[in-house]
DNA sequence: CGGTTTTTAAACTAATTGGTCGGTTTTTTG
DNA sequence: CAAAAAACCGACCAATTAGTTTAAAAACCG
């Protein structure tokens, strides 16, 4: 009796899709409930009916955003076969066209902030960088088994490249007069590259 | 008659600092004139007539955050004679024990998410990144000329090592389980070395 | 001191918004 | 088909808060 999974699988995704749209434009805070409801395509008290508080909305959208931008990171790396380029292989964030681009860094910059100050965010934060740290180190560790990198520790490499990722990032996006995307995927290519090479 | 100079010399820096402290605590958007006016013990009434709008006194706010931290960064360069020291004299923003830790982290991070939404404070922030830059570039033009490094362009240079020690604080503030002081000092002093170093 | 101006405090206003609630429509199920 | 459950709606409530107003207090000056 009840729950009827088909309308379900789709008015979730629907809501934290609007809810996402919706955050990257106003921010965490000044999204309401209203808006999101208005974009997904319902009321207030449909939204509700899914999502019982703002909290509960907010945490759905963060995790499925995560979650989309990881997927992508990694279908992305795994259709690339050489270590190296693996490992550059996520300069595809640098990329003022994609249709992730805007709504993306919005996500990551608002998650940021929230972590900064909040014990669970900070744990999805430590769940995130773990996740792409992880991915970091499979290519590190194919490389050396293969012979083209010397590497002491994988992890402190992966570590330190994905922290570049982000502090290129950073600056590419919030600064673009002074840092184009030729900047930033040269800069990062240049920086793995000294990290994995031969000593 | 008139404006007591006196007085706001010392009114104006009082309520700035209780706006960073409740910035840092709370947020800008939870930021609340009562509360403002409480930590720099006046009324609103009294707050309002020094910043007229919440605006004014968060701006107020931002870029005396910034002047200070910027001031603290070149005193400390300053202070040091060798240019690769130089270069790395600024991981003292790596250090939680630093009165500054926690209210400066915060509040970097809420310019950067307002920044990511407005021209305004992006505005505010590529003067920031750029005073950075500015920093680095004279240190690395001064070790070129001592022979000490060899870099073609010092700018780019700078640009680099400015963006790597954000990833680097990014990763070391909101991941603290997974990076140390330590591995934020290391990490950024062995980056530094592979950028100014002959090839 | 007396009057004038500046500064402060606190009550108030208007707008916003998360969440509630009573009800209606739609779907499921026995 | 009927009854029960789920999905959905939107008016309403209560809390919050930026900014205004008003009146008292303090500072200043001749």
């Amino acid at each position: 009796m009840g729950v009827n999974k088909a309308i379900q699988s789709i008015r979730i995704p629907q809501i934290v899709e609007a809810a996402v749209e919706i955050i990257a434009e106003k921010g965490i805070k000044e999204a309401t409930l209203d808006a999101v409801a208005k974009k997904a395509g319902l009321s207030k008290g449909g939204l509700i009916h899914y999502f019982p508080t703002k909290k509960d909305l907010i945490e759905a959208a963060v995790k499925g955003f995560f979650a989309r931008i990881f997927e992508r990171g990694k279908e992305i790396r795994d259709n690339i076969d050489d270590p190296y380029e693996q490992l550059a292989s996520f300069t595809w964030l640098y990329d003022r066209n994609d249709p992730d681009y805007f709504r993306g860094y919005r996500m990551f910059f608002e998650i940021m902030t929230i972590a900064s100050a909040d014990e669970e965010y900070r744990q999805i934060f430590h769940q995130w960088v773990n996740g792409w740290v992880e991915l970091l180190k499979a290519s590190i560790e194919k490389g050396v088994e293969r012979g083209d990198f010397e590497v002491e520790n994988p992890e402190e490499a992966a570590k330190t490249i994905s922290a570049i990722y982000q502090g290129v990032a950073s600056r590419w996006f919030l600064d673009p007069e002074n840092h184009s995307d030729e900047w930033a995927r040269e800069t990062v290519r240049n920086l793995i590259k000294f990290i994995v090479s031969k000593k």
